[in-house]
RNA sequence: GGGCGCGUAGCUCAGUGGUAGAGCACUGUGUUCACACCGCAGGGGUCGUAGGUUCAAUCCCUACCGCGCCCACCA
């Protein structure tokens, strides 16, 4: 949590709950009682994933399948009748010592004259029955396998369709997985750990001429996620919730849309796992947890109770009674944080319209775990789903691209960042990195980027300060007149229309970077440069109060839509940039009404942007030192671009250091500039290399030429003017003339160089 | 064995059936009074490979190659 505060997650902090609490505790307790009730949660003897380092079941999702290098060691049990043997084959011959059975296929002809007799096993001299099960395969090995019911969760099916009781099924190991004495072990193995024994046994069958052969093989072979050792299936008594039944409605959930998944991708995921789920082991031989709320009465009865009295009610009063020292697994309470952290069963939480939730945001690697228990609990109990999207992140990796983790050691340590960069730049970073079904390889430049983002905008907001601007908080834009106070407002509703977009679909990185580019690339890099002499008073001789007025707004508006990525230095500069009657936090959401709007004054100062730009690449290439003014003199210009020049001329002399001069141009060296029809002639006699303005004007003549061919090309082709959409086709004929005007211009402007 | 995802500029990543984008890095340049954690200009990609569909494919389909993840009882 303190990471969470200082990145400045605005969680309800005074709400702050621990699944430990006490009232949540009862929520844990009610419902182990009710889902037993239910007949949902019941105690059964049967194969477990047993952690011998931590002494506890486990649940099968905790435990992680690797591929190791092992050995596969082929036995021959004798046959009883002393007619020959049996070959089978295992990747864990310790095993063997608890074998109750040799299974063949049914339809083995190989072996059906076998079916029925017994086998000798060797060391324990036991006799087993040679049994027909499906799950043989003829095709593998021999075809014939052995049965050890209680550690192997297929042969414990194969046992049980035996007719052996899991009771009766032999347990050859202790809790810490070593040797115990079951049918016939010999002393000398007794004690054993595991894997000694497995050493112990194969030399043993070696002795006893029953070891064919080994070979060594890759064996997927079970670990605990936590303990990292070896996982033994194991007979024991355990808790256990019937996930198929909660699964039913979970799965209906999303498929129905109830429940929205972000991205769709995981659907399929979950479907997968909830139709193929297993009873759910929720009973943990821990110390630490929700003690099981469950008592046993002197013959082993189960008594599921709230509490001791209410178990006493069931067993009889005079009937000693033992708590159940098992606790429970974790995510057993974690499924019911979306009510149980609300005060139920005591409180509604949907009569307090707090249940379901709206979205829900979780790292995919708990989907499982978490998420999809949080639907199966929450329908079961609340009736409803418990939040209408899941939203399925990609998970932050270390610089090699490995998942972090506590066990593992390589987590970034996201404080370091912030003392580095900031909370707003981390923050920013994640947000921007955050495209759907990714993960996201931490790149501390990336960090650093955004720092300097921050940094870029509190500039910004000093210069607004220093020039007046700031602390307009109406939802309505200032009214304005200029073109360029047009053009940035408009440019900001289109901002604030794109931003909505994005986070509606759940596009973080489309949002930022939305955001981004507008309040550097459009806000900072062009109005701000554009408003600078009116706003300091060097324009008009005074200073404009509406272009004030409406970079205040802007400014106040960009503070408002930055403040979920950049929550720190947006309210700091919101509360220094004028008096506020409340903090930014709560201010309203910038409406994005786009009525009323000058599409003209827009396309002036786009056209304008254009202008600028294209000189300045001019005098860049040309190399003419950045400081030189220069008289452009005009050509074919027509009455409207007078007249934009003309309401721009400050600003063009400012920006690209040009003079319009309406003198026709005189004749020598100069560099043409090519906007739309007119063509902007800057004398430079002895200044400029002609052959270098020659090249400059052949490369965006061949460029334009180049494009031109292209749409003359497409439009020759009869098949695109027939199929293609008409829309298709009027743009490309559109493009064709404008690139086609624009390649004769710079032709002619090199002409006109001679 | 089943499922999913990825392979686009040097790096990290967006993206679209109709002439390829961002950030960083790189090159040139800059003492213009918000900002060098900056400005201006620029170079750089046969969009993994091979087929197919289409007037048109980086984008759709198929196969293959490489990488990653999840699930799974082949003894």
């Amino acid at each position: 949590t303190r990471q969470l505060r200082r990145l400045g997650a605005s969680c309800d902090w005074a709400n702050e709950r621990f699944t430990m609490d006490e009232g949540f505790s009862k929520a844990v307790v009610h419902v182990f009682v009710e889902l037993h009730r239910r007949g949902l949660l019941y105690r059964d003897k049967r194969l477990v994933n047993w952690d011998p380092h931590f002494r506890t079941a486990i649940s099968d999702l905790e435990v992680e399948t690797r591929e190791v290098q092992g050995k596969f060691w082929h036995l021959a049990y004798p046959l009883a009748d002393g007619s020959g043997t049996i070959s089978v084959a295992t990747t864990r011959p310790e095993t063997m010592l608890a074998d109750m059975a040799v299974a063949v296929n049914p339809a083995d002809e190989r072996y059906a004259h076998l079916v029925g007799t017994m086998v000798r096993l060797p060391i324990t001299g036991r006799l087993i029955p040679i049994v027909a099960d499906e799950h043989a395969d003829p095709e593998l090995g021999s075809g014939a396998v052995k049965i050890t019911p209680g550690h192997d969760f297929n042969d414990f099916e194969v046992g049980r369709r035996a007719g052996i009781a899991p009771a009766d099924m032999l347990n050859m190991l202790d809790a810490e997985a070593r040797i115990v004495q079951c049918g016939g072990v010999p002393d000398a193995l007794i004690g054993l750990d595991r894997f000694e024994a497995r050493k112990a046994v194969v030399a043993l069958l070696e002795a006893e001429g029953a070891l064919e052969k080994i070979e060594d093989r890759l064996i997927q072979t079970p670990y605990g996620d936590r303990s990292g050792v070896v996982i033994e299936p194991w007979l024991t008594d355990q808790w256990y919730v019937d996930a198929k039944t909660l699964a039913g409605p979970a799965l209906d959930a999303v498929r129905s849309g109830a429940i929205r998944v972000v991205p769709e991708t995981w659907k399929k995921t979950y479907y997968n796992w909830l139709e193929d789920i297993q009873p759910w082991c929720v009973s943990r031989q821990l110390w630490w947890g929700h003690q099981i709320p469950a008592w046993y009465g002197p013959d082993g009865t189960a008594y599921v109770a709230a509490t001791e009295a209410e178990a006493h009610a069931q067993a009889g009063v005079e009937v000693a009674l033992t708590r159940d020292p098992d606790v429970l697994d974790t995510w057993f309470s974690s499924a019911l944080w979306p009510f149980a952290t609300m005060g139920w069963p005591e409180a509604d939480p949907k009569a307090m319209g707090r249940y379901p939730n709206d979205v829900l945001i979780s790292g995919f690697d708990i989907l499982f775990f978490w998420d999809a228990r949080m639907v199966m609990q929450g329908l079961e109990f609340m009736g409803d789903v418990p939040f209408r999207t899941l939203y399925l992140h990609g998970l932050v990796r270390d610089a090699t691209g490995a998942k972090m983790s506590k066990s593992k050691g390589n987590t970034v340590d996201p404080l370091g960042l912030i003392d580095r960069f900031g909370a707003d730049a981390l923050r920013f970073t994640l947000a921007a990195m955050e495209s759907q079904g990714r993960d996201i390889k931490l790149d501390e430049k990336r960090v650093e980027g955004y720092r300097n983002f921050a940094t870029k905008l509190w500039n910004a907001a000093r210069f607004a300060q220093s020039n007046g601007i700031g602390g307009s908080t109406t939802q309505e834009p200032p009214s304005a007149t200029l073109p360029v106070n047009k053009w940035i407002v408009a440019e900001t509703i289109r901002t604030v229309q794109a931003l909505d977009l994005a986070l509606a679909d759940l596009r973080f990185d489309e949002a930022a970077n939305t955001v981004y580019q507008f309040v550097w690339s459009r806000f900072c890099d062009w109005y701000l440069e554009l408003i600078k002499p009116a706003v300091s008073g060097v324009e008009r001789g005074a200073v404009d109060a509406e272009t004030q007025a409406v970079a205040g707004w802007v400014l106040d508006r960009i503070l408002v839509l930055l403040h979920p990525f950049m929550p720190f230095i947006t309210e700091e500069l919101w509360h220094a940039l004028a008096p506020r009657e409340h903090d930014l936090i709560v201010a309203a959401w910038p409406m994005a009404d786009a009525r009323g709007l000058d599409p003209a004054a827009q396309a002036e100062i786009d056209w304008l942007i254009r202008l600028i730009g294209d000189v300045r690449a001019a005098r860049a290439e040309l190399n003419v030192p950045p400081g030189a003014r220069l008289a452009a003199h005009l050509r074919d210009a027509d009455v409207e671009t007078v007249a934009r020049l003309e309401r721009n001329r400050a600003a063009i002399e400012r920006m690209a250091r040009i003079a319009i001069d309406p003198a026709p141009a005189p004749t020598g060296g100069a560099a043409q500039v090519v906007v739309d029809e007119a063509t902007y002639v800057l004398p430079l006699e002895g200044v400029i290399d002609l052959a270098a303005e020659r090249a400059r004007l052949a490369r965006a003549a061949e460029g334009a030429e180049k494009e031109r061919d292209a749409l003359a090309k497409r439009l020759g082709n009869p098949g695109f003017v027939e199929k293609a959409k008409p829309e298709a086709v009027d743009k490309a004929r559109a493009d064709l003339a404008e690139r086609s005007a624009e390649a004769d211009r710079f032709r002619i402007a090199l002409k006109r160089l001679g």
